[in-house]
DNA sequence: TGACGAAACGAACGATCGTGCTATTCTCCT
DNA sequence: AGGAGAATAGCACGATCGTTCGTTTCGTCA
């Protein structure tokens, strides 16, 4: 990897553990820098703009998400397994406090009302996310795990549910009774689905 | 009500309907004042910093919620009436865009890893919720609507990831099944805490 | 080793940020 | 009607914002 290519995953790196505290428009190229140990300039000609930072920002962030969550349950068997699976890496993810999936929830409501191709872009990834936890799920249907009349859109609003209200008792209430409710919920969820 | 009280009103619905789009944080004196066509020092005098202009703004928010949400649900028969009309209040307060509640679920998200007071506020607020939807649960429970050994603090919990899911697909993604989505999965719960 | 392109820097820009001051205008009570 | 005090405006400050430009350093390959 070339040295250019180096020190802009570094800023990036560094980009989403600073935007998982203060969020995507909270993020400052001045601040970035002194982070980084940069000059403005010298950070700032690697983006061009603030927008395209904060844009590829977002995709290192999807990017480590992927990863971390969604790869590994596509690893596992086809059904339960595969659905259990991802949850347990999603709820890890915010347990370890993993700024990747973390910032994803923040930035979809920080920019919910501000358009541009910022909230454009976290439409589209919040609209993948959704068809991958569908398609997840449809393969328990198919492998006869849940109900077939079962609606894969409709779980993939409640698992999102779910994951959303762990993240506001995790982490503002820091309740250590979050993650137990999330558990409750989720198999209250596959029960559902199953029955 | 004096001339100071009412232009602080004033100022306090605008800062509400502007935090609705930008955050808590995104506010700014020098836009408030040109929004509420007043000048920057003007608007300054009534909070004193923009700290305490944040802090009153969610006091704002939080009385419009609770007036548009909490008291018409207590005003309802106790148990699962009262319990529906939350939700049902909740969920118009959505639905119309009303900035109360929203700016709420968007100030948890974007403070949640920036202590300060209008963090601890935020906390505070939170468990209120919390706790003012674990007692509404509790009516239906003693009036034999829900089962003896449901746990309220899971239904507050629960409950608060489906609105939460609601607001994602109905104010990020406009998704017009939001509230379809939202209605089934309250339904499960209530199904849920019955039988 | 010399040269060339990429990468980083330093300084400065206009704008806006939050926050002080000091005046001026307005409100309200006697 | 007039005076006290609240309410608002005007102006300026230091800091920081995103951005531009010209220059200097670095990495790489002939």
């Amino acid at each position: 990897m070339s040295k250019g290519a180096l020190t802009r995953q570094a800023i990036l790196d560094h980009g989403v553990e600073v935007a998982y505290h203060v969020g995507l428009g909270g993020l400052s190229i001045g601040t970035l820098a002194a982070g980084t140990g940069m000059s403005k300039s010298g950070l700032f000609a690697h983006f061009g703009s603030k927008e395209s930072l904060q844009l590829d920002v977002l995709a290192h962030a999807r990017a480590e998400f992927v990863e971390t969550v969604i790869r590994p349950a596509l690893a596992k068997p086809r059904g339960e397994p595969r659905v259990r699976a991802l949850f347990e890496h999603w709820l890890a993810c915010g347990r370890a406090r993993l700024p990747g999936g973390c910032l994803f929830v923040k930035a979809a409501t920080e920019f919910d009302e501000q358009a541009g191709p910022v909230r454009d872009q976290l439409v589209r990834d919040h609209r993948d996310l959704y068809e991958s936890i569908a398609q997840i799920f449809r393969t328990g249907v198919s492998e006869g795990h849940f109900r077939a009349d079962a609606d894969p859109e409709q779980f993939a609003a409640d698992l999102d549910g779910v994951m959303l209200a762990y993240y506001h008792n995790n982490r503002l209430l820091d309740d250590p009774a979050a993650e137990t409710r999330a558990r409750n919920a989720f198999e209250a969820l596959l029960s559902a689905a199953r029955a």
